[in-house]
DNA sequence: AGCATCTGCTTGGTATACTTAGCACACACT
DNA sequence: AGTGTGTGCTAAGTATACCAAGCAGATGCT
């Protein structure tokens, strides 16, 4: 059950994503074609995306949330992209998450400190 | 000015964001057809994502960070997504910090698992 | 009346995100 | 020698995100 992702154009969260742009634009004072320079994106996109027609993608999102002085978690969560289904375990905040995300450590290095790690907390 | 917004395909930091991908599931004991079955993409795709050659969707960058069990927000930080300008840095995990903090580690443990981390990353 | 100049929207096209079918090689097993 | 299954990759197509040009109504100006 678990996972069913949509990813059909313009269906449920996208529309309400719209919305909130839409009122997060006229909350700003801005009409759509100055919302869209500052963005730069078109107008008659802008206007789709506010009716929920297309979903736009990230760096868009971003631009938009700029342009709205808005962050752009802000702006994913709406989206309903950053959906914590599995993303809020900051909990968990463990060594073997720090090691993965580390940029300077080789892939082996890090499978090999994993290892380590987890013969060291092998009982508990 | 000079909001250089960059959207060409396959340039910078979309290149480090297919290096990083192709690390976790390796790191994770993955196929490329394995990953791209849990999260529902078409395995010649990951294969041009991981090499660069495209930029996907913030929806296809979930359903991978998911997964890979990892948070949504690790995933577009990578892709450059969400600039983390404002100081909130739970992504700042610092691999020595997570080392330190964790409860089920002795201490002799903990300084042979930083030695290791430190020879590691030693010309970085 | 006419002509600007806003507003948001539609049309038609281009670029790119994404998929299905299939290739080429490597490592098992009979 | 096969034959089966694993790996990643190429090729060719479809779907959709996105843009440039232009339309219709509302407002204001001379």
């Amino acid at each position: 059950m678990s996972d069913d992702e949509e990813r059909t154009p313009a269906s449920g969260a996208w529309r309400s994503l719209g919305d909130f742009i839409k009122s997060q634009r006229e909350l700003a004072n801005l009409s759509m074609r100055q919302l869209a320079e500052i963005a730069k994106i078109s107008n008659p996109y802008l206007s789709q995306v506010e009716r929920g027609l297309y979903k736009p993608s990230a760096d868009v999102l971003k631009s938009i949330a700029n342009a709205l002085h808005l962050s752009a978690e802000t702006m994913y969560s709406q989206a309903g992209l950053l959906d914590n289904s599995a993303g809020r375990d900051e909990s968990h905040h463990g060594v073997e998450h720090a090691i993965k995300v580390d940029p300077r450590l080789s892939t082996d290095q890090k499978e090999s400190l994993i290892r380590i790690y987890r013969s060291f907390t092998a009982g508990s």
